[in-house]
Formats: structure tokens, C-alpha cells, sequence
DNA sequence: ACTTGTCATGTTATTTTATATCATGTATGT
DNA sequence: ACATACATGATATAAAATAACATGACAAGT
């Protein structure tokens, strides 16, 4: 798939991907850095998993892992539930992907090899998915963590909302 | 089972925000608050709707919707999940209770009235939570938000990690 | 080449979480 | 008392996720 037709056209250079890029070399150097980085770290980017991410990777929004089965089955890959799931959980575990709680589904990471704590913004109309870098530590969370006494592990934070096209398109 | 293993003992000296305090009057206090809400509000806090708003606010920890049913079933009440869901729904709409996207789960609100975006503390070990105020719009989020074009409705933050009681048995 | 251990894949079955739908019941205002 | 809006109950099914077990690929050591 080469244009998305859900995702208009747009000349403008955005932080975090709500706009329009050159998504088929976004998705090649993507798909190479993860390679790269399984070398380096020793871990194995096998034909399924390579699949899924760049599925991933391709569709720029949150998929469900049933979608991901279909393509999978449709790709001559093993169609039952475990498969998607364990090559999904090789990518979140590696951060080359991430779930996306909300939505019970999955997008591919923006930041790969940065380690991170990623922040999301959905779109709640075209399911878009944009990736920010979070700063638990700092905000208003990690000053109440203090407080508590909590240690903060990981942190899930998600915003819903509308992005840049839909509002255009709502007006 | 009236006892459920994982539960901890309803004692009135369980932790809240992580703090031991008087757990049957704070639910006594939250129950008649609710109550005074919904007579404001034009809501009606039905039987089922109170009670299991009455479970959570004893519980103090995320239930989920089917730990919630099983104890409704016990109560007299329907035994079906639609039951359930739907008195959690009224309880969420409502901000009497939030759900934990990241455990499928649910908990009372612990700032009834206020108008919130609630941050929860999760501790993976016993699984009580705590609600904090969360400042979205304030922090890097709301900052990349902005940046992004993005408006932000609502924003789901959950941290994870261990609450102090935990960390204090850890050593 | 052979054996062994580790990790990946495939399949079956089941569990857990959540909704759609339709019938019935109950509270409230007129 | 009636209409009507909202709540509940029950049946059925969908959607998301995992357990358990068998098979296969592959590299490391002999």
C-alpha cells in the first residue's frame, strides 16, 4: 500500500505525525533500525514479527490484534490469536511497538531505540495515533507520586481528542 | 464465595490514596454524597447502581466487571453482565467511578463533585489505586498537544508501580 | 554429523471482557 | 390513571486475550 487514502495530503512538517510524510521511506528506515537494533541487542526479527511491524509501521494508526491476524493469515502466516499476539508482545516488550490501552490495539513506535515512556494522542475520529515523549517524572503526576511514597514504574498516557485534520474537516 | 481469596480484608483501616483511614465512614460519606449528587443532578442512584458503587467504595481497589457481577449475583440482583456494565456506565458517565483502561477494571471516584481528569496510581503488587488530579493541559502533553494541533477531550493516565506498604515489604 | 538446549511457530481449546437485542418493569409528570 | 422515559432482566453473541501442548528452526558444544 503506497497512499493511505485515509490520510489527506499536507505540506507541512509536523512534530509528531498527524501530517501527511514520505511513508513508504518512513516505514524502510523504520523497519531497518528495528533490524539493526535486534542485532545489536541479540534478539531474533523473525518473518512474523517483521510482518506485523511493518504493518504497523504502513498503517500509522492503532490495529487490533484481530486485524493483524487477518493480514497475517492473509501473508500465509499461522491465523490463530497466539501468533499475533506473541509477535506483538516481542514488539512492545522491545519498544518497537506499543498498546494503546484505550483502544485495546497497537501502533508502531515513533522513537525507536529512544528509551522512552511514551505518550499518545488519539484521534477519536479517523483513530489516528501520534507519539510524544512523556515526562511523568515532572509533571503534576510525579509530584503527587512523591507525596504518596509511590514509585512510579511505567506510565500509560493517553489523550483523546480531536487531531489537526478532523478539526479542519469539523468547521 | 462471600470470600473472595485476592481480596484483602475489609477492615476499616484499609488503604486509600495509600493511607490507612476510616474506610466505613469514608464509604458512608461517598455514598450519601453520591446520593446528594444525583438528587441535584436529576440521577438516579438506583439500587444496583448503589450498590455497586458501594462495592467499589469498600473495595478500594480496581474490580472488575465481573468480580462486581458475581457479588451483585449474591446481593439478589441480575446475574447477567449487562447488569453490571450497565451500572458501571452510569457510575463512570457520572465521574462516581473511573475505569482502569490498563486492568479492565474499575474504582470509585475519590474526588466526587470535583470537576476532574483524574491520574491513578496503580500498584502492581496489591492492586490499590489511587486518584490524583491530573494537569493534561498543563504539562509536556498538553505542551506537544498544542504544538500538534491536537485538541485534547480527554486523557487517560495510569501510572504503575509499587505503593509504599509494597515497597516497604520489598526490603 | 549429532545431540542438546533455547527459542519460535502452529494449533486447539478456553477464558475474560464487553455488547446487541428484545422483553418487561418501574418511576415521574401530567 | 396514563403516557413515556428510563431501568432492569435475560438470551445470545462478539471481541480480546491466554493456557497448554506439539512441532520446528537454529545455534553451541561435543
Amino acid at each position: 500500500m503506497t497512499s493511505d487514502p485515509q490520510s489527506p495530503p499536507s505540506d507541512h512538517t509536523s512534530p509528531v505525525g498527524f501530517r501527511a510524510h514520505d511513508h513508504d521511506s518512513c516505514v524502510e528506515t523504520a523497519l531497518a533500525a528495528a533490524e539493526a537494533q535486534c542485532k545489536e541487542r541479540g534478539l531474533r526479527m523473525t518473518p512474523v514479527r517483521r510482518k506485523v511491524l511493518e504493518m504497523l509501521l504502513q498503517e500509522h494508526r492503532a490495529m487490533g490484534a484481530y486485524a493483524i491476524l487477518d493480514r497475517l493469515r492473509e501473508a500465509g502466516f499461522g491465523s490463530q490469536p497466539p501468533v499475533a499476539y506473541r509477535a506483538l508482545e516481542f514488539l512492545v516488550k522491545n519498544e518497537f511497538a506499543h498498546k494503546i490501552e484505550r483502544l485495546n490495539a497497537f501502533v508502531a513506535c515513533s522513537h525507536p531505540g529512544a528509551a522512552h515512556s511514551p505518550a499518545f494522542m488519539i484521534c477519536r475520529k479517523c483513530d489516528a495515533v501520534a507519539e510524544a515523549m512523556a515526562a511523568t517524572a515532572k509533571g503534576g503526576l510525579g509530584a503527587a507520586a512523591r507525596a504518596a511514597g509511590f514509585e512510579i514504574e511505567r506510565a500509560v498516557v493517553e489523550a483523546e481528542g480531536l487531531c489537526p485534520d478532523c478539526t479542519e474537516k469539523a468547521q
